[in-house]
DNA sequence: GAGCACTGC
């Protein structure tokens, strides 16, 4: 009680807040400095290869299950149906938070004065808007038009034709190669076209609109069979598009300082032009060639390739950095790493000092990272004039990113690409799951041998459709061929087969041997509402990029074909030319903290390719402001300065450094490591769920979810991290193993902060107090009926089914996230006392807000608050 | 009475 007092009655004097501003940026500078010493006297470990085989067993495995699946599962047709109309009742809740989030938009902000990028924001919600309802529209059409007999040639074409088109290269370009020739399946072949009318019931109409061209021609497409006799290293090196351009490309570089470089996918851009550099000396005074990805898996098996073929060790010469696994030496020269983990290096070493070269590497793909080391680079590129930059992009963007880097030269690689067919369907289809089914029942039994690739938004809609196609290759039995389905990814011999994934596969998965893509043009999205801090996961139609992204999965090892479930005027006026940059769709806390901490202080104006909404960029400052770690004049303190070097959200990062003062740092850790897995602790198997639940309850403890897990935790450590007590309890392996990775990763990162490992208490406030001292943000109080409201924004929410406090409703309670899902959820909810609020956040809540006239022991516990502060 | 696309530190 004395405590807050104390800390409101400073702020009095504009002299002492001042004299303690100056004293905090002293200790924060201090603080700065110490981890730098100790950064330097850090000796890096000498890497041992990382082992690759467990991928391998692991797809094995997943094959076996699958393979068991299908010849004992019966799939009643119930089971089919609810899901379909749980994802209809889904749609349907997201069209209405749409059109709710417009009115609000419309209602909040109509008189105000709109800006130019809040404009757009809003008509792209009202595009939205009209495309789903559309498509609900189609839907009760269905029937009609999925059964309906091709029309005649002629009548079609003025349909596709006469529209004006986008300015875009990429219009312009599918323009000029449209075409409508009427493609009917079978029609080459009237053996396979008997076969077909005998065996499918429905069908779809495609139409051939353009060809995606390739970089081969048909001669080399001939030449194929003898690339891949190509034995040595060497001759695989020489067969690279890329490797025509060496010396040019090396010249190139030494000429600018900024090189844009344009190639596509399999140009050998990635593993090539680090060597290049290496053999031509850009590595002398010790100095360090890095490269960035996107992704964990292709900076370590990039570097693996590397270091092969530079006959070296991985984590010598050539090695490699990613969260949890520091792969490099003091030998090394060739550095790969994560997009993120650059980012943290910035942290450490601001100039990027011991790199001679850092490569960018698919900038298209527009990472938060990514889009954050733009700017960055950029900058360091105008002090560092020796310091190489490379950009690397496999699109059109190319020349944006020209412009961005004061008009950088571009130097384009050719890629290795087959010719694609695109078709589109002559119809909207609706039920796009279904379409699914029929199209590749289609290929299968009318088009040559051919992997098929299949883009869904989810699990849920892999399922569905791995079940109707199972139950559809079943009643046709013996009369087609065999075909083989793959839920999410496999690595298999080339047998004739399908894959069902999600856009996993657009980039990150090397699938081999697929010469069918089949797209229905949607993928999940998540988007942040800046006004809310809600975020949302959407099913939306997908840009053009990411379509010709996917229909070029078609074309890696031969001309393919791509289906696009949605009509070639679909695709020219209702896709966005590109995916908007997750930058613009995401909560900023954690990028706006870092780039505090690397001492860029004016946010609004820093140089970003495509700046984030504003409104997202000042919710991320108002509330690093009401967590402390920026004073009231926006400087980053020395709170501050301690969270940045935690990876996880401000919230949480406060909430770690809290536990010092409560004593409880060991268990809090425990907390922030469980709910970084983000709810995959619990194993929930369909058939199983009573029994899952039970033992799920097994676990409950009193005071709420942070508590659950913390007892999940240790009780798995208590059982020796054994495997089989998961099993047991319905606990995921998998999920504990990379809680216990994230806990040590952050015990590390406390210390280095210079905070004390501690634990040992036996009541549970004090954890409870750390917890609300960073997530004071999300507080709620009961209201009448059971509902919840949020404590500023008087939002109406509710406590997740999941959750163990769903059939106790305590009066006040912390949430760790708010999720729009069928209802607003608060998932990972924990108890706590108001009167908590007003000691962590004394500047964030005052005691009359805190008033509860539901019960009667508050208005007491209030009134003393009241009277403190004001005596 | 529920449903987490995909990355990443």
């Amino acid at each position: 009680m004395s405590r807050y007092r104390r800390e409101s009655s400073e702020d009095s004097s504009y002299d002492s807040e001042e004299e303690r501003r100056k004293k905090d940026i002293k200790e924060r500078d201090e603080f700065a400095s110490r981890l730098k010493e100790k950064d330097e006297k850090k000796t890096k470990r000498v890497a041992v290869a990382a082992e690759s085989a467990s991928g391998k067993a692991e797809a094995a495995k997943r094959l076996k299950l699958v393979e068991e699946d299908t010849k004992e599962k019966i799939i009643p047709k119930l089971r089919i149906e609810s899901r379909r109309k749980y994802l209809e009742k889904r749609k349907e809740d997201k069209v209405a938070e749409l059109e709710a989030d417009i009115i609000d938009d419309e209602y909040l902000f109509g008189d105000v004065e709109l800006t130019e990028k809040e404009k757009r924001d809003l008509e792209h919600k009202k595009e939205l808007l009209r495309i789903a309802k559309e498509h609900e529209k189609a839907r009760e059409l269905e029937n009609i038009q999925r059964y309906r007999m091709p029309l005649e040639k002629g009548v079609e074409e003025d349909q596709y034709q006469e529209r004006e088109q986008p300015q875009s290269e990429q219009a312009k370009w599918e323009t000029e190669q449209m075409s409508s020739a009427v493609y009917k399946f079978g029609a080459k072949d009237r053996k396979a076209q008997k076969e077909y009318e005998l065996l499918l019931e429905d069908e779809i109409d495609f139409i051939q609109s353009l060809q995606m061209p390739g970089d081969k021609k048909d001669e080399v497409v001939q030449k194929k069979a003898e690339e891949k006799k190509l034995t040595t290293i060497e001759e695989t090196q020489k067969s690279l598009p890329i490797y025509p351009f060496k010396k040019d490309l090396i010249d190139a570089i030494r000429t600018h300082q900024i090189l844009i470089i344009k190639g596509e996918t399999g140009s050998g851009k990635t593993t090539q032009i680090p060597q290049y550099l290496y053999q031509n000396g850009f590595c002398d005074n010790d100095k360090l060639i890095g490269c960035t990805q996107p992704r964990r898996v292709a900076a370590m098996s990039v570097a693996a390739r590397v270091a092969h073929e530079m006959g070296v060790k991985l984590g010598n010469e050539v090695g490699y950095a990613i969260r949890f696994e520091d792969c490099t030496s003091h030998r090394t020269r060739i550095k790969y790493m994560t997009d993120g983990t650059l980012h943290r290096e910035f942290l450490s070493e601001p100039d990027l000092a011991s790199y001679s070269v850092m490569i960018i590497d698919e900038a298209h793909e527009r990472t938060l990272h990514t889009d954050i080391l733009f700017g960055l680079v950029k900058d360091i590129a105008r002090f560092r004039p020796d310091l190489k930059l490379l950009i690397s992009s496999a699109t059109l963007d190319a020349t944006k990113f020209s412009e961005f880097f004061d008009n950088a030269p571009i130097f384009q690689v050719p890629g290795r690409r087959y010719p694609v067919d695109i078709f589109y369907t002559k119809a909207p289809e609706a039920d796009y799951v279904d379409a699914v089914v029929v199209s590749v029942l289609q290929i299968h039994a009318t088009q040559p041998d051919g992997d098929i690739l299949v883009f869904l938004t989810g699990q849920e809609e892999i399922e569905t459709c791995f079940e109707m196609l199972n139950e559809r290759v079943r009643r046709l039995g013996s009369k087609l061929r065999e075909l083989l389905i793959l839920p999410v990814y496999a690595n298999l011999p080339s047998d004739m087969k399908v894959v069902l994934a999600t856009n996993i596969a657009e980039t990150s998965l090397t699938i081999d041997n697929i010469i069918y893509v089949i797209d229905p043009g949607f993928a999940k999205q998540n988007n942040f509402n800046s006004r809310t801090g809600m975020e949302s996961l959407m099913v939306v139609p997908i840009s053009k990029a990411s379509a010709n992204q996917r229909a070029g999965r078609a074309g890696r090892v031969a001309p393919g074909k791509c289906f696009r479930l949605y009509t070639a005027w679909a695709y020219q006026h209702e896709l966005e030319e590109n995916t908007v940059p997750e930058i613009q769709r995401i909560n900023l806390g954690n990028a706006v903290l870092t780039l505090k901490a690397l001492g860029i202080n004016d946010l609004v104006h820093f140089d970003f390719l495509d700046p984030p909404p504003h409104q997202t960029l000042v919710l991320a400052l108002e509330q690093l402001y009401a967590l402390g770690a920026l004073n009231h004049r926006g400087e980053l303190t020395k709170l501050g300065r301690r969270m940045a070097e935690f990876p996880v959200d401000p919230m949480m990062a406060k909430m770690l450094l809290a536990s010092e003062k409560y004593k409880c740092s060991e268990e809090v850790s425990t907390i922030a490591a469980m709910l970084s897995v983000n709810g995959s602790i619990f194993y929930r198997p369909k058939d199983k769920i009573i029994h899952a639940d039970a033992a799920r309850k097994n676990f409950n403890v009193p005071g709420g979810d942070h508590l659950v897990l913390l007892n999940v935790y240790n009780q798995w450590q208590a059982s020796d991290y054994n495997i089989h007590w998961c099993y047991e309890n319905f606990i995921q392996h998998k999920s504990m193993k990379r809680a216990r990775d994230v806990k040590d990763q952050l015990v590390g990162l406390m210390q280095r902060v210079e905070m004390d490992i501690v634990s040992g208490i036996t009541e549970t406030v004090n954890i409870r107090k750390s917890i609300t001292a960073g997530y004071f943000y999300h507080i709620a109080r009961l209201s009448k009926g059971g509902h919840y409201k949020t404590a500023k924004h008087n939002q109406t929410v509710q406590i997740h089914p999941s959750s163990a406090l769903f059939e106790e409703l305590p009066r006040w309670v912390l949430y760790h996230e708010l999720v729009f899902t069928t209802k607003e959820f608060m998932r990972q909810v924990t108890e706590i006392e108001s009167k908590w609020l007003l000691e962590v956040a004394p500047h964030y809540y005052k005691p009359k807000e805190l008033e509860d006239s539901t019960n009667k022991k508050v208005p007491k516990v209030v009134g003393r608050a009241q009277k403190d502060s004001t005596s």
